[in-house]
This record gives C-alpha cells, sequence and structure tokens, in this order.
DNA sequence: ACCTGAACACCGTTCAAGT
DNA sequence: ACCTGAACACCGTTCAAGT
C-alpha cells in the first residue's frame, strides 16, 4: 500500500484534522493530526511544507467559517456582528491564538474579511486616517473577550484572606454567565463610544 | 560532582530563566532552560514538579514585577496604571498568555493585586455585584491591546485589490505607533464608560 | 504522485547511581 | 539533599524505498 490508487490526503484534510483536533483541546501537531487521519506522519509532508503551512492552512478555514458578511446592515450591527463572531472564534480556539496573532495576515479570504469592514466604516463616516485603529480597537476586544470566555468557571481562587474580592467572589456568577455579561457591558462601552466619535467628526 | 556543597538551583532561579528566555522570544521548556543554567534537564525535577509549575513560578514573578500598587490615586488612575501595566507586560510575554489566561489563579500574590483593584472600585462606589465584571473588562482590555503591541509591524499584506483596506493602509502610522493610538483610544473609551456607569448609578 | 519505514535531533519525565 | 546519566515515550522533519 505504497500508493493509494485515490489520494489519502490534501491541504484541506490536513487542515480540517487540525482545526477539529485544536477544537476538541488537543494536541494538534504533526503526529496528532496524522493519527487523526489513520495515516503515518512523513504522509503529510507530500502536501504540505510542514507545520507553518498547516497553521496557515488553519487559519484560512478558520476566517471563512466565522466570516461576517456584511448584508445591508448598519454600521454598528455590522461591528456588533464581527465583535460576536471573532469572540466567538477565538474562544473555540484559544490555543490558536498565539499563532494567529503573531503573524502577518496574507490570506485573501481574511484580507477580504477586513477590507469589507473597513468598506462599511469608510461608509459610515470614520475618517481614514482613523479606519486601522478602530479595527485594531475590534479585533483586540474580540481577543480579549474571546479569551475570557474560553478562561476557567472560576478565574480566582484565594486561599488567604482577602479584603474584598473572597467577597464578591461569593455568591457572583461564574463561567460563561460571567464572561457574557463581561462581553455584552464592553461591546456596549466599544460601540457607544465609536457612535459618540462619529457623532463628534460629522 | 554528583552535589554540589552549595545548591545550583532553586525555584526562583529557574522561574526567572524561564521568563528571561520567554522575553527573549526563545524556547522556554524544561531543556531549554536546563541548558541556559549550565546544568542537566533532570536536576530542575530536584527542585520543580514539572513544566506547569514552572508557568506558575514564571506567573507569579510576572506578575510580582508588573504589579501596580495604588497609592492614594484616584480610582480611574488606579485602573489606567493597571491598564498600561498589564498590556506592557502582556506585550512582552505574548507566548505566554495562553499559559497564563487558560488557569485558575492561586497564586497568592496574583491574588493580592486582584483584591487591591477590587477594593479601589468598590471604595469607589461600583456595586458588588458588578465588581468582577468590571474587571475581566480591564483584563480583556490589556490581552487585546498587548497582543496588538505585540503583534508584527505590518498586520495586513494584501497582495490582490482591495476596495478600501489598501487605501487606508497606504501611508498609515505601523507598529508601535499605532499600537499606541489604538491603546489610548481603546482605554479612553474604557475609562470614559466606567466614569458614566458610576455618575449613573450613584 | 503519494504512502511507508527508518533515521535524526529534539522534547518532558522517571529513576537508579553517586556524593 | 542534589546533580548526573541512561532510559522512555513523545515531537517535527528528511529521505530512500516501494508502487
Amino acid at each position: 500500500m505504497a500508493r493509494p490508487s485515490a489520494p489519502l490526503l490534501s491541504p484541506e484534510i490536513i487542515g480540517d484534522a487540525g482545526l477539529a483536533l485544536a477544537r476538541a483541546g488537543k494536541p494538534f501537531g504533526v503526529n496528532a493530526i496524522a493519527r487523526h487521519l489513520g495515516v503515518r506522519p512523513s504522509s503529510l509532508y507530500n502536501h504540505v511544507d510542514g507545520m507553518d503551512e498547516i497553521v496557515e492552512l488553519m487559519r484560512g478555514r478558520l476566517v471563512q467559517s466565522y466570516r461576517v458578511h456584511p448584508g445591508g446592515g448598519s454600521w454598528d450591527e455590522v461591528v456588533l456582528a464581527v465583535l460576536r463572531s471573532h469572540r466567538r472564534m477565538y474562544a473555540d480556539h484559544p490555543l490558536l491564538v498565539p499563532l494567529l496573532v503573531g503573524k502577518t495576515i496574507t490570506h485573501p479570504g481574511v484580507i477580504a474579511a477586513y477590507d469589507d469592514l473597513a468598506t462599511v466604516l469608510v461608509d459610515a463616516g470614520f475618517p481614514e486616517s482613523e479606519i486601522l485603529t478602530v479595527i485594531a480597537v475590534i479585533d483586540a476586544f474580540a481577543i480579549g473577550f474571546g479569551l475570557d470566555l474560553a478562561s476557567p468557571d472560576d478565574v480566582w481562587q484565594p486561599s488567604e484572606e482577602t479584603r474584598t474580592l473572597g467577597r464578591v467572589l461569593h455568591g457572583a456568577a461564574g463561567g460563561a454567565e460571567r464572561a457574557d455579561r463581561t462581553f455584552e457591558l464592553g461591546s456596549a462601552i466599544l460601540l457607544d463610544s465609536l457612535r459618540a466619535r462619529l457623532a463628534a467628526g460629522a
């Protein structure tokens, strides 16, 4: 069984396997992907240059599936939809965050998604000199709240006496409920401020 | 040279070595730390339970060195100082972010730092039921802006024609300058909103 | 063209041996 | 008590061998 009549692998299959493993919180390295696909690690190198390219493939598949298509909604509806979707994306794949954040974005699909957002903001009336800053703020929010959602149910576990933290922890909502409240507050803050900025500049 | 007259290692030495490597962007695993300290990997296990405990040690040393001590300043000055300091911390150690975020915080020094912040917010008049949410928002901001600062100079590199993104990228500030502007806008948004919330609730 | 198997340099961890 | 060396199961990657 040196060469199968039909190929067992492809870049898409490899990228999707890595993504499925990452989503399940499992290791998603070359060996793990090969095991998952019932194939030898060295087989992957017939389709892919190495782990770096696998990460690139995963990024492409990921952004495609979380992409927001602005469909005639108002600019603030689009921004909120992007915030929600990207927050979910980062929360579902927290282990990928450092890999995604540390690299220059060249993937055409990812560029197109950001181009959509930039276009919506310019059309809304934001000055061109501020677009990149606003987009970076939106990204920063989504990452921060995504990682917050992915964090453990009990973020703090004091072992000694505290002045305030222990008291406010007692009986407070934890887990997804607390994280959702945090996101609602944070996104309301961001959108209010952007609306005020737009009104002041117009 | 089986046993030296004075120990070569300690948890502090090991944690600091890991932190120094992480700050330099180098691998900071057991083997790398041992190499850096001129010792065999197995030697570390006389002082430390494994990689997990080393990460805990790194977290403790890290938060200690970036800790903000509220010294009689107003609550919003303290929040801004925490934002700045934590943003710098995450930006200086982006590879540590997933390790720090994914785990329940038990380290007494870290708990004490959050207790300080919680006390300042309660004293300022924020309702106790909102304290955790506000702290989580502050954390989310710091992480997002820290990773933004750590990201490459050119975040986007379009290879094909774009409607808007390419135009606003052209001649825009990049790197630390853009990241600093993003942070100034984001932190101003957050503080304005918190002040408004406080005024409305009082 | 595409999968395999052996090989290499790595990684984290365990444990008996030495002082 | 504390460092070493050998050993183990892992990891990513290369490459000749097979069809």
